[in-house]
DNA sequence: CCATAATTTCACTAATTTATCATAATTTGA
DNA sequence: TCAAATTATGATAAATTAGTGAAATTATGG
């Protein structure tokens, strides 16, 4: 998970990086709204501040609204409460006044994450269905049994769907990451996944020289 | 469902108002608590500043409580702390201090409006029947005896139907949170609540490498 | 304190899942 | 087109996991 840290304020910015660091995030970070929306892409979630130098905060929202909908705490001043309920009508997640806790913060930081996390219950693509809840898979409404191993794979490559995956990528993340399997392995487990989606085996394609990739063809 | 939203400030009332609208509540609206007295009897939930001209909010959910018992959320700015204190024992439903986030708010009502319509007194499904209030379990109209332990464990699978389970979980929410418990456990007590359902010992699946799920199986 | 019920542990079995390997099929590029 | 490289597949052995009964332990009510 990475977080963006957008303030214009270099000790506010290092502030808020310790803490996500000891919570695990990644951090990026962006000094005023112009490299924010540059940098925004990269990011799953975003804590910005309002005012900033070259594009304020609300401005560089409303560019990543549009472009990647990432998930974002504001920050701002106490006295500019308008510019925050302005905000809050764009979509804002969530916002805190300066001066802030830093705990506070990473509460919000995290609760955030995990609503934008467990929003997403399923996978939907035509007929094939997957219900990240029920741990069950889908076709036509009909349920498809898959292997624990299945399973696990296919939602590795639904949350990476479009990009290319190696085979060793593939056993450091759906297997334990120290474990040290035979390239066959993997071969052998995205046959029996694609026997199981049947009409949509084709999903997962080969890429050659390196491993799979799970992608979704426009038609 | 009619919320009431009652602040002296437009600008908050126009948030939360949109943010309602959004959620298909209908909305009414007052700007002190004299107001919102009058509004209140046409209301299914209020959401009600502390701080109002002419009438105060904690005033006002007196006599609202009074008269028509609506549940009520409070607003409150930070430093108002006692206040919130003093109308929780009023039988306030929940407050929020401000600022607040919307979404935060309208989960909230939503989780407040759930509660009030009707907490579900039993879960049924074809012949069976598990009375929450009385604690008992019943198929085609006889008692059935479940042990404690069993119909904690049902109730907690009924209140997550559709999800699956981990053991842990399952061990982490009926068993005491610190219960270091074997896995061996779990199994022999859905393998108990599995004979104690009868013909309906399939509602509970198992989940390989995982736990169990309790899902109603459409047909 | 005892008798009974409830819960937990444990060892074993049954079932399923997974890994490996040999071979077939396919792709690539010279 | 053919050889080399790579991937796909099927069969099978190995490993893992869940189900179960019985025994051991713990709680409960009289």
């Amino acid at each position: 998970m990475k977080v963006l840290i957008a303030d214009d304020e270099k000790l506010i910015r290092d502030v808020i990086k310790e803490y996500c660091l000891g919570n695990n995030y990644e951090v990026l970070e962006a000094e005023n709204g112009i490299e924010a929306v540059n940098k925004a892409k990269d990011a799953d979630i975003i804590v910005m501040d309002i005012m900033m130098p070259k594009m304020d905060g609300l401005s560089a929202y409303k560019q990543i609204k549009e472009k990647y909908n990432t998930p974002t705490i504001m920050l701002s001043a106490r006295s500019e409460e308008y510019d925050i309920l302005a905000g809050f009508d764009l979509g804002i997640d969530d916002y805190m006044t300066k001066p802030f806790s830093p705990k506070e913060l990473m509460a919000r930081i995290n609760a955030v994450v995990k609503r934008y996390k467990g929003e997403e219950d399923c996978f939907i693509y035509k007929d094939l269905k997957v219900d990240f809840l029920g741990h069950s898979v889908y076709i036509k409404d009909k349920e498809i049994e898959l292997t624990p191993k299945e399973y696990d794979l296919l939602v590795y490559f639904i949350n990476n769907k479009g990009i290319a995956l190696s085979r060793e990528q593939l056993l450091n993340n759906v297997w334990n990451y120290d474990y040290l399997g035979n390239d066959r392995t993997i071969d052998t487990h995205v046959k029996m996944l694609r026997n199981s989606l049947k009409e949509y085996r084709n999903l997962i394609t080969t890429v050659r020289r390196m491993g799979y990739k799970f992608e979704i063809k426009e038609v």
